[in-house]
RNA sequence: GGGUGUGUAGCUCAGGUGGUUAGAGCGCAACACUGAUAAUGUUGAGGUCCCAGGUUCGAGUCCUGGCAUACCCA
C-alpha cells in the first residue's frame, strides 16, 4: 500500500510499494509543477550550467542510460539545493551512420541503391522519420526514473536552425584558416574506384589468405657507406614511395658484419637483436668472415655493435629508388610506437602515401610524402586511382601494382621490383609470404591503402592550447583526463571532418570547376544572398531560400544549389557531409541557435560547469566539445566531467541483446522502483568503475536501506500521532538541554551533512550514498531509535519526550534532503509525510516547512556549535562496550533479559572514567547490567600484555626495530607500571638506551582472573556472571513481560490498550511476581495482575520448562 | 601493437601519507533478540590481498616486469 491508511498528521502505511508511491509522487510533481518551481525559485540565483549530451533516439534506451542519467540528475538536484539555477535542456542526436544503417535494413536496401532505386530525398526522409521513432520511450524512461530535464524544448540536430549554427561555427573555422582540404589513408578499391568504410572492410570473407612477394630491403646510411638498415615489407610496390624508416624506441638493435647473399658483397646491416635468428643461422656465427667465397652455403656473420632504437633515431640514409624527389626532410630514421619485433627486422619501411600509421607518424615527425603533381596541380601519390604507377616511376610506368584487370599475362610488379633491388645490392632477402589481406567485397580484388581527399580541421594548430586548457578541467576519474584524454591530445592529428554519406549536416563549402575559388557559407541569410546573385547570373532558375518558402538544408536539395564565383562561373557544393561528432560538439552554441538568437543565454551558459557521459565518449563528445571551444572561444567547454564506466551483467560480461543478458530498464523500474535502482547503482561502486549489475542487489537495497528508513519513519509516525506531537521549528528544545543521546545523534547528523556536502561538491556520489546509508541504518535506526524508544512509549509529553520527538524528526527531515539528489521519490515521500500535516501552520512563519517539496528546499547549513567530537568518541566507546558485553553474554549463555550485577573495565589513556560515566546509563540499560566498575593497571588484578606501536617506534628505531620489539615484549609488570606512571621508560636495545613513551606501546588486558573477559583493541570488558536470587527473580520478571507483550501483540491489542492479566499459580514464579509485579504491570500496561488457582485458558506461556495458562482482558 | 582502468572472502565492495591480527554487507551454519523493523545482535566457517622480482627493520599499500580482464585507439 502506498496510500495512507488513516487521516493523521503523519500518515502511516501498512507496507512500502515503490512503483505505487513513485507514481503518486510523479503525479504530484507534474500537478504542482515542482521541477518548474525549482527553476523559478532560483530565477535570479547564480547559474550552474549543465549540458545534456544528446542521445540518439533510434534505439531503445538500456539500463546503462539509467546509470548515466542518474549521475547527471544527482548533481543538478544537489546544485539546486545549494541555491543555483540549473537549466537542463534535452537534446537529440539525429545524424550519422547508425541511422542510415537502420533505415537501409528496414527498407531492405544497400548504399549502392541510393540514387538508383531510391532517391536521396526519399532516403533522407526515411532517416528523418526513423531517427526519433523511440523518442517517446526515451521520454517515458526519463519520467519514470525521475530525471528532471526540459523535455518540451529539446534541441534536435537535424533542424535547420541547428544546422545553421553548425555552419556558422564552420565558417568561423574557415575564416581562421583552420578548415582545409587534405587527404588521409583509407581502404580503397582501384577496381571499383571507391573508398571502403571500415564497416565494409569487416564484412565476412573480406580478409583472405594470400601469398605475396615480400622483400627485406637494404637502406644505405648516408654518412657510413656500406652500412645498411634492413626493413621488411609485404608490399614491395610501395618502396618507391619510401620516405622514412621507423624503429622502436626501447628495442635493441644490432649492427651485423656479413655478406649480401645475392651480390656477395661485404656489408654491415642494422636490425633488431630479437630478429637475428630469423636472418642468420647460429652455425654461421663463428665462421671466418674474410674466408667467405661467393657461393658458400653458409654466410658468416658477427655482431659488431648494439644500440637502442632511440639512439638510431635521426640517422640518415640514401633514397632506395630515387624516381621522385620529395620536398622536405625525408630519409631519416624515426621512432614509431607501432614497431614490434614480432616479424620483419624491427625496422619498418614508411610510405606516407600508402599506410595510415605511416602517414600519421610522418606528419608527427615532419616527413614529407613522395608525390607527383596531378593534372590539376595538386599532389598525387606514385600510383594513380586505377592502381597504376605514374609515368615518373620510369621503370614501371603504367603497370598495375596488383592484377586489377584480370590480365592473364599479368607480370607481378612486386617481383620485378625485387629483381631490380637484388641487382643493385639493395635486397637482403626476397621470399614468398602468406598473410591475411583485405579484399574489396564488390570486385574480390585486394584493396590498397590509398590517400583520399577529405576536409580537415587543423586541430594540431591548437594542440598545445588544448592540452593546457585540459589541465584546468576536473576529470572524474582523474586518470581519464590525464591519461586517456590528455595523452591522446598530446598526439593529436588533424580532425578528419568528411563523411561520404547522405544523412547529415552538409559541408557548407562551394567550389568552382577548376577549384581556384571556394566559399564557405555561414548562415542562411548569406546563402540566400549568394543564391540571389546566382539567379541574377542565370545559374539558378529561382531562389529556393526566398522569404516565406520552406526549405531543407540537407542533401539532396543543398547539392542542387549553385553559386557563382567572382567571374560568374558556377560553384558547386563539395559533396561531403561533416562528421556527426561535430554536430554534438557544437551543442553549446547550436542548442540556442547562437549567434542568430539567444546570444545572452549562450554567454551566460558557456562553458558548462558540469557534464557526464560514458567513458566511451572520451574521444567522441568530450573531445569535440573541447576542440570546438578551444579553437573558437579559447576556453574549455566544461569545467567538470564525470566519465562513467560501463554497466555489465552480474558476471562482468558486456550486456547485449544477442546474448540475452541485457536488462530492461522499464521492467527493472516497474519491479523495484526507480529509487532503489538509482541508489543501488550509485552506492554499489563509484560511477567511473564498471558496474556489475546484479538485479538481486536492488532488492537488498530496498530492504536494508529504504526498509529501515521506512520503519524508522513508521515508528516515529506511530507514536507522534498518538501523542499529537507537532513539530514547531519556531520553538524547539535547545540542543544544550537535550539528553546525551539526542545531542549525540544531532552531532552525528551535522557531521553527516558536512561529509555529504563535501562528497557531492567533489562529485563523489558513492561516498555520499554510503555515508547516508551508514548513518540511517547503523546510527539512527540501530542505535538511536533502539536506545530511545522507551522514551516514546509512556506517559505524558515531557521535555525529555519532546526532545526525543524533535531530534528524531530533525534527523528524518535532514536525511530526506541529503538523499533527495539520489533518491528523489522516496525523499519527497518522506518529506511530505513529515511536513504535509504542518504546512498550514508553517506558512505564516514562511519557514522551510512551508515548502511543498524537498526539492525546493535550501541545503541545511552545518551547525558547528552542535558538533561534539568528544561526545561522538565516547558514544562509539559505549557501542563497543555493548558489543563486547553481548559477546560475553552469548558465550556464558546469559541472555540480555537476565540482569547481571556488574562489568569491570580497565582504564587506559583513551578509556577514561569520565568518558565511561557519561555513557554509563546507556550501557547499563542496553545490556541490562546494574553497575559499571573501573580499575587501573595498578591493582595488579589484570593479566596484561604489551605490544610495540610500530608506527611511532619506526622513525625512532629504524633498523633496530626487530630488537626493540623483542625488548618491549619482554617488559615485566613492574616495568609497565613504571612506564605508565612516569609516561616514559628507558629501553635497552643492543646496548643502547632509547627512551620510549606511553605512545610507543599498546598495553592490552589479556584476562581478568575469575571474570569472563573479552577484548577488542585496547578495550577490555570483564563480566561478573554471579547470579543472586534477586537477579534471578528480576530476570524471570522480564521473561514474563516478554511473554505477555508477545501475547498482547498476538491478540491484536493496540499499543495503548490497557489490560488485566490472570495467570495460573506457579510456585517457581511467586518470588518474581511478589517483587516485580508492579514493574510487570507497568511494562505491559496492566491495571491488574492476578494469580488464579486452577485457571484454564487457551493461552499458555512457558519459561524454562514451566508452563502456565494465562488470560488477558481488555480494560475499558 | 599503444593508452587507460581494474584484480582483496563464494558474491559486491572498503582499505589517506608503508606499521606487523586485512575489514563491511550479502550469502551459508548455529544461537539469540524484537510492542518500529521487511530488520537486528552474537558466534562460526570462508583470504597464497593476481603472479614474480626489488626497495625497506616492516609491503595489500611504493618500484620493475609479467598475467588476467575491460574500455578507447591502431
Amino acid at each position: 500500500m502506498s496510500q495512507a491508511t488513516t487521516q493523521t498528521r503523519y500518515p502511516t502505511y501498512a507496507s512500502l510499494d515503490f512503483p505505487a508511491f513513485e507514481t503518486y509522487i510523479r503525479a504530484f510533481w507534474e500537478r504542482e509543477r515542482i521541477f518548474e518551481q525549482s527553476l523559478e525559485r532560483r530565477a535570479h540565483a547564480p547559474a550552474f550550467t549543465f549540458y545534456e549530451g544528446p542521445p540518439s533516439a533510434n534505439g531503445q534506451p538500456g539500463i546503462h542510460h539509467v546509470m548515466a542519467r542518474t549521475i547527471k540528475d544527482i548533481f543538478c538536484r544537489y546544485q539546486t539545493l545549494k541555491g543555483r539555477l540549473v537549466h537542463r535542456k534535452a537534446g537529440w542526436d539525429t545524424h550519422g551512420l547508425p541511422v542510415e544503417l537502420q533505415v537501409e535494413k528496414s527498407l531492405g536496401i544497400t548504399k549502392k541503391d541510393i540514387g538508383t532505386t531510391i532517391s536521396i530525398a526519399d532516403y533522407n526522409a526515411a532517416c528523418r522519420r526513423d531517427v526519433l521513432q523511440f523518442k517517446d520511450r526515451w521520454d517515458e524512461l526519463t519520467r519514470l526514473m525521475g530525471y528532471w530535464l526540459d523535455l518540451d524544448h529539446p534541441y534536435i540536430t537535424f533542424e535547420n536552425d541547428y544546422i545553421e549554427s553548425v555552419w556558422h561555427l564552420l565558417k568561423r573555422l574557415w575564416d581562421k584558416g583552420l578548415l582545409y582540404q587534405g587527404y588521409t589513408i583509407q581502404p580503397y578499391s582501384p577496381a571499383a574506384g571507391t573508398g571502403l568504410s571500415s564497416h565494409e572492410l569487416n564484412l565476412p570473407g573480406c580478409y583472405r589468405e594470400v601469398k605475396d612477394t615480400s622483400c627485406t630491403a637494404q637502406f644505405e646510411r648516408s654518412d657510413a657507406p656500406g652500412e645498411y638498415f634492413l626493413a621488411w615489407t609485404t608490399t614491395p610496390w610501395t618502396l618507391p614511395a619510401n620516405a622514412a624508416l621507423a624503429v622502436g624506441a626501447s628495442i635493441d638493435y644490432a649492427l651485423v658484419d656479413t655478406y649480401n647473399p645475392y651480390t656477395h658483397r661485404r656489408i654491415r646491416v642494422w636490425l633488431a637483436q630479437d630478429r637475428l635468428p630469423a636472418y642468420f643461422s647460429a652455425e654461421a656465427a663463428d665462421l671466418d668472415l674474410p674466408a667467405y667465397q661467393a657461393g658458400d652455403k653458409r654466410i658468416p656473420w658477427r655482431i659488431v655493435e648494439t644500440k637502442r632504437g632511440e639512439e638510431l633515431a635521426g640517422l640518415r640514409y640514401a633514397q632506395l629508388l630515387p624516381y621522385v624527389q620529395p620536398e622536405g626532410d625525408a630519409f631519416r630514421v624515426i621512432v614509431g610506437d607501432f614497431v614490434t619485433t614480432d616479424d620483419g627486422t624491427g625496422i619498418v619501411h614508411i610510405a606516407p602515401t600508402f599506410g595510415a600509421d605511416d602517414l600519421r607518424v610522418a606528419r608527427q615527425q615532419g616527413i614529407p610524402a613522395i608525390t607527383v603533381p596531378a593534372p590539376d596541380g595538386s599532389p598525387m601519390p606514385l600510383v594513380d586511382r586505377q592502381g597504376r604507377f605514374v609515368e615518373q616511376v620510369t621503370d614501371f610506368a603504367g603497370r598495375y601494382v596488383k592484377n586489377y584487370t584480370d590480365d592473364p599475362d599479368y607480370q607481378s610488379v612486386d617481383v620485378d621490383i625485387c629483381i631490380l633491388l637484388k641487382k643493385e645490392n639493395k635486397a637482403f632477402r626476397v621470399e614468398k609470404y602468406e598473410h591475411n589481406y583485405p579484399h574489396c567485397w564488390r570486385t574480390d580484388k585486394p584493396i590498397l591503402y590509398y590517400p583520399l581527399d577529405s576536409w580537415f580541421i587543423r586541430t594540431t594548430a591548437y594542440r598545445e592550447r588544448m592540452v593546457e586548457l585540459n589541465r584546468t578541467i576536473r576529470w572524474k576519474p582523474e586518470s581519464t583526463g590525464t591519461g586517456r584524454f590528455g595523452q591522446w591530445l598530446e598526439n593529436l592529428v588533424d580532425w578528419n571532418l568528411s563523411r561520404s554519406r547522405y544523412w547529415g549536416v552538409p559541408l557548407p563549402v562551394w567550389m568552382n570547376e577548376d577549384r581556384t575559388e571556394s566559399k564557405c557559407i555561414g548562415s542562411v541569410a548569406e546563402l540566400r544572398a549568394e543564391l540571389e546573385r546566382a539567379v541574377g547570373l542565370g545559374l539558378m532558375p529561382e531562389n529556393p531560400l526566398q522569404e516565406g518558402r520552406d526549405f531543407d538544408l540537407h542533401r539532396p536539395y543543398v547539392d542542387e544549389w549553385i553559386l557563382a564565383d567572382s567571374q560568374g562561373q558556377p560553384m558547386r557544393r563539395e559533396p561531403d557531409l561533416i562528421d556527426v561528432w561535430f554536430d554534438s560538439g557544437a551543442m553549446p552554441f547550436a542548442q540556442w541557435h547562437y549567434p542568430f538568437e539567444n546570444e545572452d543565454i549562450f554567454r551566460r551558459s558557456f562553458p558548462a560547469d558540469f557534464i557526464a557521459e560514458g567513458v566511451d565518449q572520451t574521444r567522441g563528445w568530450f573531445f569535440t566539445l573541447h576542440a570546438i571551444a578551444v579553437l573558437l572561444e579559447d576556453s574549455v567547454a566544461f569545467r567538470t566531467v564525470i566519465a562513467n564506466g560501463l554497466v555489465l551483467d552480474k558476471h562482468g560480461n558486456k550486456m547485449s541483446k544477442r546474448l540475452g543478458n541485457a536488462v530492461d530498464p522499464f521492467e527493472t523500474i516497474q519491479t523495484y522502483g526507480a529509487d532503489p535502482t538509482r541508489w543501488y547503482m550509485i552506492e554499489n561502486a563509484p560511477p567511473w568503475e564498471n558496474l556489475k549489475f546484479n538485479i538481486d542487489s536492488i532488492g537488498e537495497v530496498q530492504r536494508k536501506f529504504f526498509g529501515t528508513l521506512f520503519n524508522t519513519y513508521a515508528f516515529f509516525a506511530l507514536y507522534a500521532n498518538i501523542d499529537d506531537f507537532v513539530f514547531d521549528d519556531q520553538n524547539t528544545v535547545p540542543y544544550a538541554s537535550r539528553p546525551e543521546l539526542d545531542r549525540w545523534i544531532v552531532s552525528k547528523l551535522h557531521s553527516l551533512i558536512e561529509a555529504v556536502d563535501g562528497y557531492y561538491s567533489d562529485y563523489d556520489p558513492t561516498r555520499a550514498a554510503r555515508a547516508i546509508q551508514e548513518f540511517t541504518i547503523d546510527q539512527l535506526s540501530n542505535w538511536y531509535v533502539r536506545l530511545a524508544r522507551r522514551r516514546f512509549w509512556k506517559g505524558e509529553m515531557t521535555p525529555d519526550k519532546q526532545s526525543a520527538y524533535e531530534t528524531l524528526y530533525e534527523c528524518l527531515l535532514v536525511v530526506a534532503q541529503l538523499m533527495s539528489p539520489i533518491a528523489p521519490f522516496f525523499a519527497e515521500w518522506l518529506y511530505k509525510n513529515l511536513t504535509d500535516g504542518l504546512r498550514e501552520a508553517a506558512r505564516p512563519h514562511d519557514s522551510a516547512l512551508a515548502l511543498p517539496s524537498v526539492h525546493l528546499s535550501d541545503w541545511t547549513p552545518v551547525d558547528q556549535s552542535v558538533r561534539d567530537a568528544e561526545l561522538e568518541a565516547r558514544m562509539e566507546l559505549a557501542q563497543n562496550i555493548c558489543s563486547l558485553v553481548r559477546s560475553l553474554r552469548k558465550r556464558t549463555r546469559l541472555n540480555i533479559r537476565q540482569p547481571l550485577q556488574r562489568i569491570l573495565i580497565p582504564l587506559t589513556a583513551h578509556i577514561t572514567r569520565q568518558r565511561l560515566e557519561a555513557v554509563a546509563d546507556l550501557i547499563r540499560s542496553e545490556v541490562n547490567i546494574k553497575a559499571i566498575e573501573t580499575a587501573t593497571g595498578d591493582e595488579g588484578m589484570f593479566v596484561r600484555q604489551v605490544k610495540p606501536n610500530f608506527r611511532t617506534l619506526g622513525p625512532k628505531m629504524g633498523a633496530k626495530m626487530k630488537a626493540a620489539a623483542a625488548a618491549i615484549a619482554a617488559l615485566d609488570a613492574a616495568a609497565l607500571r613504571k612506564l605508565e606512571a612516569a609516561g616514559r621508560y628507558p629501553l635497552q636495545v643492543e646496548g643502547e638506551t632509547y627512551e620510549i613513551t606511553r605512545e610507543d606501546v599498546e598495553i592490552r588486558t589479556e584476562d581478568v582472573p575469575g571474570w569472563a573477559t573479552a577484548s577488542e583493541g585496547s578495550l577490555t570488558v570483564a563480566l561478573d556472571t554471579t547470579l543472586t536470587d534477586e537477579l534471578r527473580a528480576e530476570g524471570l520478571a522480564r521473561e514474563l513481560v516478554n511473554r505477555i507483550q508477545n501475547l498482547r501483540k498476538d491478540l491484536g491489542f493496540e499499543v495503548t490498550d490497557r489490560i488485566a492479566i490472570e495467570m495460573g499459580f506457579r510456585p517457581e514464579w511467586q518470588n518474581a511476581l511478589a517483587q516485580f509485579g508492579v514493574y510487570i504491570q507497568h511494562e505491559t500496561l496492566a491495571e491488574r495482575l492476578d494469580t488464579v488457582e486452577g485457571l484454564t485458558s487457551d493461552q499458555q506461556i512457558e519459561i524454562e520448562g514451566v508452563t502456565s495458562p494465562i488470560q488477558l482482558h481488555l480494560v475499558r
